[in-house]
DNA sequence: TATGAATGAGCCTTCATTCAT
DNA sequence: TATGAATGAAGGCTCATTCAT
């Protein structure tokens, strides 16, 4: 079984054969997002990737670091993109359009789904969980961040943890792409987003209030 | 590729063997949550039930049966506990409870384990999706019926969607238990019942309140 | 696998359960036919006679030696139906018509396609040669009576062996039903006959010719 | 069931690993004639081979198809030979002699033996059939030449219909090889032989005296 | 840097057969 | 006489990985 080596280092020199290194990088993600973990073997990533099967070990060792390299990628490329994102934002109402808006996009470029695969990978393959909680530390920090920023100054700030609340979050971040994956429908998730917007200037609102009152006492 | 087959029925005479039956589907669970779904073959789980291979087919026709029927039973099984414990339940203060102490039984029992690597292999493998996904719409039911119950005559009864509280529930659960099953650590999980224990009586009052307000409207 | 195995006699007390030893003739046969004699294992035969599997070995002792059998069975019955049909045939003529006849409810019943992949299955089985060349002997010696009979008084019947002739007739025979069965088709086979018929008027004066010829000699 | 899967088409580049399909198609060839064709597993082969089990679904796909390769590669040698040895025969005494000479070689090479397995494996494997038959075609059409050539001109030529005759022949060949097979001794094909041989002068005495006829007419 | 070939382990499944009832 | 359950062996095939070039 593919999953039960151990993850051994290896990286060839990093100079022209960079674009091979993308190329099974890329070829990776989309096999993740088409065959699912457990059909992304390194036959089929090279088949997908039209590359010689034999690259993905001299280039990573094993395929395991592959998708791992394959989940940091896409994980930092997608922080960056969500960092950017939400700078600006500093209340709820612009946060969920700017989820909503970075959701459509992780959508459309299959990065979701090939992020939510090897996280259901980590739970199957013992040997992947402490990488992949590891690529997923980041997300909660962030998370943490933004709730930080949103909160700051009301009653919630001062009432609930941000660790849980970050935590949370991406827990149920993640929670709702794997339903949405096993259904293979993102109505679910779109219809979640209609319910966020709506509610959203009512939470503002209400924070707004809320910190009113916690400056008076 | 064992899970490339299709999910042929099978099922011989129901009688005596009922036990072993039971015990493929203890060892199944015991193997999901040992060893993860990718270790779960049917090898290892004849191994953890000292049973003989042959018998997984003989009684289920295939390893992802088996899985199946695994999971049913300890999803019907832990359902059904859920009902009776929420059956009273009427106040979120009490549901925090409830649901902490069936929380802590599922993570003793090793159920939730289980459950959460199949859901994730649901992921993982295409062809288990659908019934995998069919597995999970129960208990997406259950949480709307208690939702419904507690919200009953509030604002948020009039204003949420009840369905997407009820999907969010239950990928929050599951997002919770994925991460929880990365890290092999129920510390956040815990945290997090004690932070909603803390919140639960707050969360009750505004109900009312906006119960009254709802009212004289 | 299943023709590995030695063949040892086992016959339980042949009273009233002979019918159930003749449905797993039939179911053999039936099988045999449908599915060739690789697919003709145990499950299979059982499956086509509704009957259960253990029943096999309890009449049988083996799956090889209920089909061995099935072929006695097919084959003695068959033979008697050939010798009560060529019985008064003294020509070519009536015999290529006899033969029609007789291959047309060959083919009705399915038997000759049992029969042929029994013979099949002697080549493919090693441990089932000896055997089944024992259930073509009989064939061939009525073949040969059959020629002789035909013959008598004539060149033909100097001048070449009659067991040439005979070993022949069959070989030709089950050659032909050999290509026939790979081909699903029967037409090869009929149009044989149709040339058949028509010469056989023609080979009946030269051989009466040959008898005169002889005679003077 | 090995012979249940379908036949894909695999086939890496054929550089320097020739040598190992051909050994491959050597090995398979000889598991054939030595254990027949229901013992003519992968393991088998790979045995007798001396090779990697792995080797024949990396080259051949399939075991099937390794075998089915192998027919390929003797039939069309075999059939070259053929054609060879009797492109310049005219008469039927000539062609009993050359084809003497050829079934020796045959059978000395154990190419018949092979061929004559694969053919009843036709039988016994439905999934087979089509492929098997596609493989005796030709040899049925060198047939309908050789006799062709032979009887041109005489009344055999006018009055017999050719493919019956190219098939009774192909038919006889493979039935005379099929009983053979079972009973292990060559002597009855031989004797065969020498039958043929005895008669063929009269038989070309016969033809040509057809001829005449045909031609004065 | 790339590749075709090779390998050993392991997987799911099925088979013939046996056994207790 | 019949049957459901059980078993050990074997089968076809795939996988991750390595190796020589």
């Amino acid at each position: 079984m593919r999953s039960n080596r151990t993850l051994k280092r290896r990286r060839p020199g990093t100079r022209a054969a960079d674009s091979t290194r993308e190329r099974l990088v890329r070829a990776a993600l989309k096999t993740l997002t088409q065959e699912g973990f457990v059909g992304t073997t390194a036959r089929a990533i090279a088949r997908t990737g039209k590359l010689n099967q034999a690259l993905i070990f001299y280039h990573f060792g094993s395929v395991d670091r592959l998708l791992l390299a394959a989940l940091d990628a896409t994980s930092q490329d997608r922080l960056n993109r969500y960092r950017a994102g939400l700078a600006q934002i500093s209340r709820l109402s612009d946060l969920v359009e700017a989820m909503a808006r970075l959701y459509k996009e992780d959508v459309l470029s299959g990065h979701i789904t090939a992020v939510q695969e090897m996280v259901a990978a980590g739970s199957s393959v013992p040997a992947l969980r402490k990488e992949v909680l590891a690529r997923m530390e980041p997300w909660i920090g962030f998370a943490k961040e933004v709730i930080t920023r949103l909160t700051a100054g009301t009653v919630v700030d001062k009432l609930v943890p941000v660790d849980d609340l970050a935590f949370s979050a991406v827990a149920l971040y993640f929670g709702i792409e794997t339903i949405t994956n096993l259904g293979g429908d993102r109505g679910r998730a779109e219809t979640l987003f209609a319910t966020g917007r709506r509610f959203a200037p009512l939470a503002d609102a209400l924070l707004q209030s809320a910190t009113w009152v916690g400056d008076t006492a």
